[in-house]
DNA sequence: ACAAATAAACGTCTAAAAAACGCTATAATA
DNA sequence: TATTATAGCGTTTTTTAGACGTTTATTTGT
């Protein structure tokens, strides 16, 4: 035994934090979503009582912030600190569990039957960490193609994916989902992708490089059958510089 | 004693619900806050104990909805339904309740120490209910020069205040802040009251002007001892028409 | 009845940005 | 050395933003 003091304390057994992760896979360039499996079989029965996916969350602990339970639930998925995580929206319906798997698993794991979560959405690269090994055995799923989800996982997945498709058009968090050093191709990819429509590759590229925050590297990609491409990378602190503010009625 | 079914729930102790009231007065032009007065007298005393200003908020109760809750304060404190309402951010750290005088309130009133609050904020003309008779007594004050506020009632506004600057460029939020029928020029008010800016007359009059969701009115102001303008309202119908997906990339 | 004052409303020009489309360059590999 | 896929540059047209001058409608004072 340790002698560490531990200063575990107790979960307010009404207030969870749920994690949309997004990840972006350059390769098939396709927006993905991390979900765990919801697996119970009980004594009684053959088939499973419920078997389905769900987002990973967490309780909130009696001497935590909202935002760490969040890096909990990250690091414990991911491996990872410090992702760009956007609290977007609370999901507190008294109803919120409503079909027979829900409750079933809400007996089961003795929840409060009125919890309310506070949802998030991260953003970053699907090669960033490996799920292998991860006990929880994460899988990635396209957003537009997930499977049958638990609770009302699916509608705050659905907000999280607007949320995003309206950020992504004013904000620079695009490049939360790249690596630090992308290509311009990577980057209309990612848009492409997010927002689902097709960009003109022409002035997609002329538009960016002409951004100062948009710095070429003096790199070039390796290990491609193709004319290998530039490298670029973000700068946060360019872009902050130039964006103080800019007032331009968009309505 | 009344035969009607009394169906109060009780209230759940950690979790509230507090609302941003913004209001724009369109004759002084200035963006306002609406916030009630906390007070308390403490038996021993001469001075009393608490003495400032706070947002209105309650707790949730455990057969409601987070938006109901925020419908009740509302209800409550302008008569009105159906008020444009954003729930942006909540507020959880668990050190929220830090200085003397929150602490001394939150004895009296036997609050529950750790107690989330769900943010909103809302958008209304401040014509649009009368203040007098309201057992709270709300007092409307300019965002840019509030009183002593308890709680993190201030970080709150804060930051309820700046997702209202960045909203208000791209979304067609404005609107709720004016009543149904407005002046190109009480628009314009609106905006360089928000973003404390000042904008071209000329040019702002034509970029709106040529907006198909602008619509001009057979109706042009009274009362006014200047050339009088005209009256246009906003249809969100034909503004949810063109703006399905447009996906203009800004960043 | 008329002039002065004031804000509403319209117009013009210029520069910058977006959109549409044609074309060339570079590397791997067959 | 030819092929081919993608990277990357260029040109024109259209749209929008920004700066600023002018006219028009109304009330109010004389």
């Amino acid at each position: 035994m340790s002698t560490t003091l531990n200063i575990q304390t107790e979960i307010i057994p009404n207030i969870s934090v749920d994690c949309v992760i997004f990840g972006f896979d350059k390769n098939s360039k396709s927006l993905n979503v991390l979900l765990i499996e919801r697996f119970l079989k009980l004594e009684d029965s053959e088939v499973p009582a419920v078997n389905d996916y769900v987002l990973r969350g967490f309780h909130t602990f009696e001497n935590e912030t909202i935002d760490d339970t969040a890096n909990r639930v990250l690091k414990e998925l991911t491996g990872l600190e410090h992702l760009y995580k956007k609290q977007f929206k609370v999901f507190g319906d008294p109803n919120r569990l409503k079909n027979e798997k829900d409750i079933i698993w809400a007996q089961n794991e003795h929840f409060n039957r009125r919890t309310i979560t506070i949802a998030y959405y991260v953003l970053l690269p699907t090669d960033a960490f490996q799920l292998e090994n991860n006990p929880y055995k994460p899988k990635w799923f396209p957003v537009n193609q997930l499977p049958e989800l638990g609770f009302d996982h699916q509608k705050i997945i659905n907000e999280a994916y607007a949320d995003l498709k309206e950020k992504v058009l004013y904000k620079p968090i695009v490049f939360e989902l790249l690596a630090d050093k992308f290509t311009i191709k990577e980057l209309q990819d990612t848009f492409e992708a997010i927002l689902g429509v097709e960009i003109d590759n022409r002035n997609f590229r002329r538009k960016l490089i002409t951004k100062k925050y948009i710095i070429a590297l003096d790199e070039k990609q390796t290990g491609v059958s193709k004319k290998p491409s530039q490298l670029y990378m973000f700068s946060k602190d360019v872009y902050q510089k130039i964006y103080k503010e800019s007032y331009l009625i968009n309505i």
